[in-house]
DNA sequence: CTGAAAGCGCTTACAG
DNA sequence: CTGAAAGCGCTTACAG
C-alpha cells in the first residue's frame, strides 16, 4: 500500500495548494460568507484535487460547542416508558464527537391537559432543541408550534403530531406496524374464522390510531374471514386492559386473536392466564420488555413488534444537532425499523 | 442549569488537582507502566472527584494512529456478497474518531482450495487486523490460526470457524436464524401436512449447516406433522437451485414449503414462476436484496430473514480496533440481531 | 519515576 | 474580503 494512502490531506494542505490561509479554507468549508467568488473556487478546486475530507473530531474539538436538549417523556410507569427514558439518558455517550447535555421532563400523556401545561412551562431560550413524545390532542399542536416559532428545533419522538411545525418525526411508521400485526395475525390464524379484539391506550395518541388503521386495512383486504371488534381503550392501564379482555372473552365466544396496540399487557396476560380460554387467542403485542420477553419465551405471546428505542434516542440527538447546524435532512435517517420478534430471535 | 454542568473536567484539571503533569495523568489514564503507586492513586482520586471522562476525539486527534484492516470477502456474484462488500467499504466513514483504512481481498468461498490459497497469501505484517467470511473446511482453520499466531487479530464475519483461534465472531446466531425460519414455516402452514424442502449452498459453510440444524430442531419439536426433506446443495448457484426446486416438485407432490438457506433465490423463484404449483409452497429465504424485496412485495416470498450487514461491518471494525488496543470485549457487541421481514416492515 | 513542550487538524476572535 | 495566532483536550518523544 502506498504510504500516501495512509496520510490524508489536511486543511493546511488545502490552504497551501490554494494559496490562502487556514481561515479562508474554513470559511469555504463551512459555507460562511465573505469569500470572493474566485478565491472560493480556488479552494474548492484544491479540496477536490486533494480528496480532502475534514476531520470531524478535530473540528468539534476546536468548536467546543455544547448542545442543551430537552426530552419530554411519559411519566406513566410502563416498561416501554422506562426503557425509553434509559435509552435517552444513555444516548449522549454514544456520540463520540459532539458534546450534548440532555434534560428530561416527565409529562402525563393520557391526560393531555397535563402534557399541555408541561409544554407551556418550557422556556425556549434555555434549550437548543426539544424532543417530545406527544399526543395529537387539542392544544398540543399549538404548543409545539409556539416552540418552533420561538426558534427552537422540535422533533416528535415515537408518536408524531404531523400537523404541527415540528421539524422531524423520529420513530417507526406506525401504520406499517399495524399492518405487520395484521399480517402476522392473519397468517398465524390461517383460515380459521372468528373475532379479533383490539386494545389501545387512547385514540388521542397518534401512534395507537395509526396501528389500529393499519391492522384493519390488512385484515379487510387479505383475511376477510376474520372479524375485527371495535377498539377498546385502556388508558394504558393494566387493570383496565385486563377487564377488557375478560369482557371480550365473555361477549365473543369466537375470539381467536388479540392485538394489544399499546401498554397494559401485564393485565391482558393475567386475565388470559386466569380464564384459560381454549384455545388461547393468538396474542400479538408491542415493545419488548423483560416481562414480555418472558411471556414470549413461555409461549403466552405469539409475536412482539418492537421499536429500537436506543436507535430512536440516538437519531433524535443526531437530528436535533443537524437542525441546530441547519444541515439538510439525511435521507432515511429518521425512520426506525419495525422489529418482529418470535421466541428465537430475541436480542 | 448550573454553568459548571456544561464544562466538564479536562486532564489539565486532573493534573492540577493531583499535583502532577499531564504526561503522568496520561500514563494513569491509559494504564501505561512507570508510575509510582502513590502517584497513581492520587491521580485516580482526582479523576474520581472531578468526574473526569477523557475526550475520545481529542485523544484520537493526538494519536493520529491509522489502522490497516483487511477484509476477505466472497468473490461469487450474489446480492448478499455485493451488499456486504458495499457495507464494508462504507463502514470506516461512520467511525467518527478512529482512522481506518481497509482493503478487500476477494476469495472463492465454495471452492475452499481457492480460499485457502488466498489466506496463505496474506502477509501478517501488512495488517493491523483481518476480518474473514470463511468456510469451516479443512486447512482453513490452520490458516486462520497461523495469522493469529503471527500476532494479527482475526475476526470471522457472517460465518464462524469456532474451532480456530479467531478472537471474535461477528454475525448472527445462525442456529437461531434457522429456528426462526422453522417457526415461521410451521406457523404459516398451520396444521397442514406435507413435505418441506431445504436448499443450502454448501454444507462446508458453517452458517448454512447451523441454519439447517436450527430449522430441523423446531420442526421436529413443534410441527411434527411436517416432513423435512434431506438438504440439497446448490453451490449457491441459481441454475442449480432452480433445478433442485423442479426435482423437489416432481418427486414430492405434497411439497408445501421451501426454506432457502443461502443464495440462489433467483433460480428458485424462476422455477416456481414457471411451474406454478398450486398452492405455491410457502417460501422463506435469507437476506434482503432488491430482487428479494420485490418478490416479497409481489407475494412470491412469504418471509425474509435478514442480517444487517452495515451493522456487521461496523462491529467488525470496532472489534478489530478493540483487539488492537487490547480492550476487553464489550458484552453483546458482536452478536447482530436476526431481522424478520414481511411485506410491511421492509426497511 | 516524572515533566516541559510540541503537535494532532480544525475554529475563532481579532486585526487589517 | 483575508490572514496570523491562540486554543480545543489529549499524546508523544525526549530529557532528566
Amino acid at each position: 500500500m502506498a504510504k500516501n494512502e495512509l496520510k490524508s490531506a489536511t486543511s493546511i494542505d488545502v490552504a497551501d495548494m490554494a494559496g490562502v490561509s487556514l481561515a479562508t479554507v474554513d470559511r469555504v468549508l463551512n459555507g460562511r460568507r465573505g469569500v470572493r467568488h474566485e478565491t472560493r473556487e480556488r479552494v474548492k478546486d484544491a479540496i477536490e484535487r486533494l480528496g480532502f475530507r475534514p476531520d470531524a473530531s478535530a473540528a468539534n474539538l476546536a468548536k467546543r460547542r455544547t448542545y442543551r436538549f430537552l426530552f419530554v417523556l411519559p411519566s406513566r410507569h410502563s416498561g416501554f416508558a422506562e426503557h425509553l427514558e434509559q435509552a435517552v439518558k444513555a444516548a449522549p455517550a454514544a456520540l463520540d464527537t459532539e458534546r450534548v447535555v440532555i434534560s428530561i421532563k416527565k409529562a402525563e400523556m393520557i391526560d393531555h391537559g397535563a402534557l399541555l401545561a408541561t409544554l407551556r412551562e418550557i422556556d425556549p431560550s434555555e434549550w437548543d432543541g426539544i424532543a417530545v413524545k406527544a399526543t395529537d390532542a387539542p392544544g398540543i399542536r399549538e404548543a409545539l408550534d409556539d416552540l418552533v416559532d420561538n426558534g427552537v428545533p422540535v422533533v416528535t419522538l415515537v408518536s408524531d403530531v404531523p400537523s404541527s411545525k415540528r421539524q422531524r418525526y423520529i420513530g417507526i411508521d406506525n401504520t406499517a406496524a399495524g399492518r405487520v400485526a395484521g399480517n402476522l395475525m392473519g397468517r398465524f390464524l390461517h383460515r380459521l374464522e372468528g373475532s379479533v379484539g383490539l386494545i389501545a391506550g387512547s385514540l388521542m395518541i397518534r401512534d395507537h390510531v395509526e396501528r389500529w388503521v393499519g391492522f384493519e386495512q390488512v385484515i379487510k383486504a387479505d383475511f376477510p374471514h376474520l372479524r375485527v371488534l371495535p377498539v377498546a381503550e385502556s388508558s394504558d392501564n393494566c387493570d383496565v386492559a385486563g377487564q377488557i379482555v375478560e369482557r371480550m372473552l365473555d361477549e365473543h365466544r369466537d375470539l381467536i386473536g388479540i392485538y394489544s396496540i399499546s401498554a397494559g399487557n401485564k393485565g391482558i396476560l393475567a386475565s388470559l392466564e386466569r380464564l384459560k380460554p381454549q384455545p388461547r387467542p393468538t396474542l400479538i403485542v408491542h415493545e419488548l420488555s423483560p416481562p414480555i420477553r418472558r411471556a414470549l419465551l413461555d409461549g403466552a405471546i405469539d409475536a412482539v413488534i418492537n421499536q429500537d428505542v436506543e436507535m430512536e434516542a440516538h437519531r433524535a440527538l443526531r437530528s436535533l444537532i443537524a437542525l441546530c447546524k441547519n444541515e439538510p435532512a439525511l435521507g432515511g435517517h429518521d425512520r426506525v425499523g419495525i422489529g418482529i420478534f418470535l421466541r428465537d430471535n430475541l436480542p
